[in-house]
DNA sequence: TATTTCGCTGAATCTTTTT
DNA sequence: TAAAAAGATTCAGCGAAAT
């Protein structure tokens, strides 16, 4: 149980070097295990050439057992080296994906969501024999099923012009300059991921100085963009000229300035205003009225920052759902006080007071 | 073992109807299962609506184990049900469709492709903490590794105007005029599907007369498809009242003339509407009749998405340019359908289509 | 009659803090 | 630890009602 080797690359079998990381040391664990692909003999596209395909030995296993029991040893020590808030994120194929799935599942992982990868670039099916295989699936889970992980929701929204993200990622694959070549001009991975996948997925799913564990860390797509997001990372990888390739990589890039790393955050993480402090600071008087957010009700504000409708006394938000008959009622946008003779929400008042408070 | 009761809806357990139909009978089973959702409390929308949640008994399940077992036992009727060369489909959700692929993988099925359904209209997360479940699974499976199922390449690939059928299919939830209401205009089933899914997935890997078993069939929407496209079918459903529902639904549909059903066997900065998918939507039937701008020439619409006249059979654009015996043709505004007995031409109908992608 | 507004709803594992 | 209170949170499509 060593302390944790931050921003360095591991090499050797991902099991041993997860069981050497202390646990609950983690924030984020993204794996991009082998698909045991199972391919059979050589695919040539139309024009003749030859299809180079994913034929390496890490991707070999005996049969479904195998791949499974070696799926169960690396995702328990996942979960052992996960803080308790922790997230985990796998990517595969429907070669590999349902048995990782099923597997963490078993093992007490929480799914928070299947997210899909559209690529807008997919290799056609050359034969015409299944669908063109345009997407793969990854999964993001948490450690427990009572368990807060991550999520910049707000940031999402963001990224996605004020939509809220869906599971659904259109994404091109990853060639041109990104993809990393050896010398030769052979490409250094098989199945390098690209930039944006794991930009989305950490910007989403960390914050700033959290510790990202990739325990198939291939040409190290993860650590690159962990660095240039702020995050610390441990790569483990099995093989050495994988390992060297990665190193390279990382250091040539450069970390954005804290300020650009700021993501824009949930109102849940500002400070908390209690209703009375705008009472108690005269923003609000005592006897004055509120209206309701659609005209129909009213109400009076009390001195210990309560208010009195018809028949109702209580909270601004208890009030609110008794007076719309509804389970729950957000007080800070439901009611509104006059200023000019125009309707302005009480959360006006609130966000004064805060830009007080944080000036 | 009895012969195939084709076209009915049998009501009760599936996997003793499946365990009575004739080993080697069914090219296709199409399966709809309880995707074990797990649901905790109730779910309000922001405006406080109560979300109609699934939380019928068929969805109930103790554990992982009591579903799986469930699961391997559908499943393994429904391999022993299917011919060699059959072909499976399934469709889940995270829930459930990990285990539910690597189950069938564990009996022998092969996995051809995984297809993911992205909806155009998916319910959003109400909550802000996670990512809009946007999209469902679905597994397309051989009956073993070196069976040859149906994959009617050509038409799938007429159905997406020219370009091979991805694995990601984009269509709108059931809704409108489509879902099934009960006369108190409550849905009458709380999962029904698209008949657009359904379309493509009997199109693109079932002949006509071909068997389809559903071991979920629910209100009926592959026994409806399955007639509108002259395949027969075997319904299996747990409760009457969706029978019921499913066989007036199913009584009601009229099936197209033998023709239409053959399918082929071998404005740049807007969003591309194949004419297929108005097919697939149903805004036009297999055997409606489209007439020339100029009134001089008729042909049929057939189920994939291409026209056949009296001499030509292809796509919209390449049957209009022979009937005129010109170099080429928009079909788009050549072709026009009959609504209120005007003719229409069949672009207004890739603009509402288009007009729903966008808006 | 045409257009706008408003309400409803869809397979959903959907909160956080204080008392 | 359980209960209560605070308070944060939605997109697209359809259809009825209102203008």
């Amino acid at each position: 149980m060593s302390k944790l080797p931050l921003d360095t690359v591991l090499v050797g079998d991902c099991v041993s070097h997860l069981a050497a990381l202390p646990e609950g040391s983690a924030d984020l664990v993204f794996a991009d295990p082998p698909y045991n692909l199972q391919l059979r003999g050589d695919l040539h596209r139309p024009n003749n050439s030859l299809v180079d395909a994913v034929d390496d030995d890490w991707d070999k296993f005996d049969n479904f057992a195998a791949y499974d029991a070696f799926t169960r040893a690396w995702l328990s020590e996942a979960r052992r080296v996960l803080k308790p808030d922790g997230g985990l994120w796998v990517i595969g194929s429907y070669h590999n994906i349902f048995r990782v799935g099923a597997i963490l599942q078993d093992l007490g992982f929480w799914i928070l969501n299947d997210v899909v990868w559209r690529k807008t670039n997919p290799m056609p099916n050359f034969r015409g024999k299944r669908f063109c295989n345009a997407h793969e699936t990854l999964i993001w889970a948490a450690k427990s099923e009572d368990a807060k992980p991550t999520f910049n929701y707000e940031a999402l929204k963001e990224l996605n012009e004020g939509l809220q993200m869906r599971s659904d990622w259109v994404l091109p694959i990853c060639s041109g300059g990104e993809r990393l070549k050896d010398p030769e001009g052979q490409k250094a991975h098989p199945t390098q991921k690209p930039e944006a996948l794991l930009h989305r997925v950490i910007l989403g799913t960390t914050h700033p100085g959290d510790v990202i564990v990739d325990p198939f860390f291939g040409t190290g797509t993860t650590g690159s963009v962990a660095k240039r997001l702020g995050r610390k990372f441990v790569g483990i990888e099995r093989e050495e000229r994988y390992a060297r390739v990665a190193r390279a990589r990382i250091d040539s890039v450069t970390v954005h300035d804290r300020e650009s790393l700021s993501v824009t955050s949930s109102k849940r993480s500002e400070p908390r205003v209690p209703f009375g402090h705008l009472v108690e600071r005269n923003l609000l008087r005592p006897g004055e009225e509120l209206v309701s957010v659609n005209g129909r009700h009213r109400a009076k504000v009390r001195a210990d920052g309560t208010l009195i409708a018809d028949r109702y006394a209580g909270s601004i938000h208890k009030v609110g759902a008794e007076l719309e008959g509804a389970p729950s009622c957000n007080g800070w946008t439901y009611w509104h006080f006059k200023r000019d003779g125009k309707p302005v929400p009480i959360d006006w008042l609130r966000q004064q007071v805060r830009a007080e408070m944080t000036s």
